[in-house]
DNA sequence: CTTGCCATGTAACGCGTTACATGATTCT
DNA sequence: AGAATCATGTAACGCGTTACATGGCAAG
């Protein structure tokens, strides 16, 4: 369900076209809900007839290949609303450097493991510096408003989550790397 | 692709029946990769199928209700040696509690969101005191084997980030509290 | 006029989730 | 005999991914 009111609360920000839809879901939005255009497009006609977006501008620009505008009725402000409330749980996570590592102390083979932890630590890293990036962009100590304070709240949960996956990669290189040396 | 070679790892492991499986994917191997019996019978026969598993034990007990016991095949092993080398991405982040924070901050409905955030910090506590105890219990400093520290070190993946979850939590209900009590 | 980019879509598949179905065995 | 538990499955749906299709428009 999430993606819906992602999309909801990204056209109530600003109303937008598919593709500045599916730009936002590569960039900012994307960093903790991303989506490909496919699934964006999918979820768009549903949300049209579900009556929780409608089609702005110019009517009479049917067809493919012509940009449509699409914003929030009052009906999907008003779902949106109700949903923000609903409880749910965390996402079951899944590693699957952790599926290697088991599987590699099942069998013995720990050769090929520490190239796959150095990719992740790699990409892990790529994305802190986004991410700082964007903090030291948008965040660097001034004073927010309550919608800033909660974007940066938002951003601060994919910079700790990296942190803690850099930190663990590191430990997991040590580690391979002392079992490689003590065979 | 993982889900099949966790169930090859658990198998090699220690074979067993669908069921017990399926325990363990409720318990210690589902600590990184859930899975649920469903997802399982559907993996195993289609491991079955690419002959990288085979049926143990009396072959004359077919049908429904009756416990199979299943193991490992040498195609099976040499697939899973060839798997763990293998590179891929880290899996993109989602987090439903960013996205409400997103649309709370859209739309100014900051009450309902507290709620939400102390249920999913509940679940991560949980979550770490279960960890923790698997910690004392089996990985308390005493010498372990290769096998060992690599379980361990999957084991931490899992204490980190429940961490990094929890302190994040905990940042965003005092931030919801300070705005709350600022209106 | 063709190449490249903007833009909107379709189709098929993989994997996770939810709900339900079927049969064997054991306990009361 | 009925209930509980062990055990194996089916069916349908939701959402993410991959591959491909269609069309408009602008630059060279």
């Amino acid at each position: 369900m999430s993606l819906r009111f992602a999309i909801i609360t990204s056209l109530l920000e600003r109303e937008a076209t598919g593709l500045e839809l599916t730009r936002r879901f590569d960039r900012s939005f994307g960093y903790f809900w991303p989506a490909s255009h496919q699934q964006i497009y999918r979820e768009l006609r549903s949300l049209l007839d579900a009556g929780l977006i409608e089609e702005k501008g110019d009517p009479a620009r049917p067809g493919r290949g012509q940009p449509r505008v699409v914003g929030v009725t009052e009906e999907g402000v008003a779902s949106l609303r109700r949903w923000i409330g609903e409880l749910d749980e965390p996402r079951p996570e899944r590693s699957s450097l952790a599926v290697r590592i088991r599987a590699a102390a099942a069998t013995g083979e720990l050769g090929g493991v520490e190239d796959a932890v150095r990719r992740h630590l790699a990409a892990h890293t790529a994305t802190l510096e986004t991410y700082r990036e964007i903090e030291r962009r948008d965040f660097a100590d001034r004073l927010l408003d309550a919608e800033g304070e909660l974007h940066h709240l938002v951003l601060r949960s994919g910079l700790a989550n990296e942190q803690a996956w850099i930190g663990w990669c590191e430990d997991a290189l040590e580690l391979l790397q002392r079992l490689r040396r003590s065979e």
